[in-house]
DNA sequence: AGTCAGGCAACGC
DNA sequence: GCGTTGCCTGAC
């Protein structure tokens, strides 16, 4: 050994890359400012693995610890080009050419299938802050825990250990009504009864939705956003009140529901779930 | 003090 | 199918 001091080691990416900007972005809520080996940084849990650190250079570098280049370039998509998905966008769509121009360093993480299922099942009707509050709540309470850099940090609890906690500790958490739904999807997800990795494996966007959406509390919106931010589903297109302002007021869409969603997943291609980012983002900047 | 959020389900028509 | 309403909670 040369030295006893750890030191971090370069994620290579191609294309635009923001860290800060993808952790404002609405989809990761657990990442915690960090100190490491002398980078001020971000900390947080992979799904049930201990933390992984991460920070940014002015130059945009990407630096890790030895060892976590890989898992670390999965969970913030930096193992795909940002052009290459650009590409497939529609030529003309000059609303989409602003949006991306706004903010072209976010990305879409790709986080574990459960704990992004049941932060967004935790979401609804509720500001970025107090989503941010619950998910810290569920974690300390039944996740796993870990100490990294001098600071405690939480695995996000498993199906069976919300299961087990019962709908009523759950609301104590501060869940309010969704405290049924997340109980009875970690429940229903421990026992079984809904596969996720089948689900994953699922070629079919619709049937993969249709799965997710016999949970309760699980509606369209939520299972676009499971699919996107969880599974690498980048075809899937949630439509949320900012994403329906965007359509009706900047593309002049009357459209509503089934109808809507049908136009925008046409319209934006393969990769509508990047377009969706992009464009979600913009509109809560300036709309 | 009331209203209202980054939805969903149940119900009525 | 489409529109309405209740739901927990915290922020304004």
């Amino acid at each position: 050994m040369a030295g006893s001091r750890a030191s971090l080691v370069v994620v290579p990416y191609e294309g635009d890359f923001s860290l800060r900007e993808t952790l404002k972005s609405g989809q990761l809520f657990h990442w915690q400012p960090c100190l490491f080996d002398g980078h001020e940084g971000y900390a947080g849990c992979i799904g049930s693995e201990s933390p992984a650190f991460i920070t940014q250079l002015d130059d945009g570098t990407v630096l890790t610890r030895p060892g976590d280049p890989a898992r670390v370039a999965r969970y913030f998509g930096l193992d795909h080009s940002s052009e290459a998905i650009r590409a497939s966008f529609p030529a003309t769509d000059e609303v989409l050419r602003t949006a991306i121009a706004f903010s072209p360093g976010i990305r879409i993480a790709r986080q574990p299938l459960w704990e992004c299922l049941a932060t967004f099942i935790t979401s609804s009707m509720k500001q970025v802050t107090h989503i941010r509050a619950i998910s810290l709540t569920l974690r300390q309470r039944y996740g796993e825990r870990h100490e990294f850099a001098g600071a405690t940090f939480h695995a996000y609890p498993t199906p069976a250990a919300l299961a087990a906690a019962g709908e009523e500790a759950l609301r104590q958490c501060a869940l309010g009504y969704r405290a049924k739904s997340l109980h009875l999807a970690a429940s229903a997800i421990a026992a079984g009864e809904v596969d996720l990795d089948a689900i994953e494996r699922e070629p079919s966007l619709a049937a993969a939705r249709a799965r997710l959406m016999e949970l309760h509390g699980v509606g369209e919106k939520i299972a676009n956003c499971a699919l996107l931010f969880g599974a690498g589903r980048w075809d899937a297109f949630p439509i949320d009140v900012w994403i329906e302002r965007i359509l009706r007021d900047l593309y002049r869409k009357r459209l509503k529901g089934a109808r809507l969603q049908a136009w925008a997943e046409r319209h934006f291609g393969p990769h509508a779930g990047y377009a969706q980012q992009y464009l979600f983002h913009f509109a809560r900047k300036t709309l």
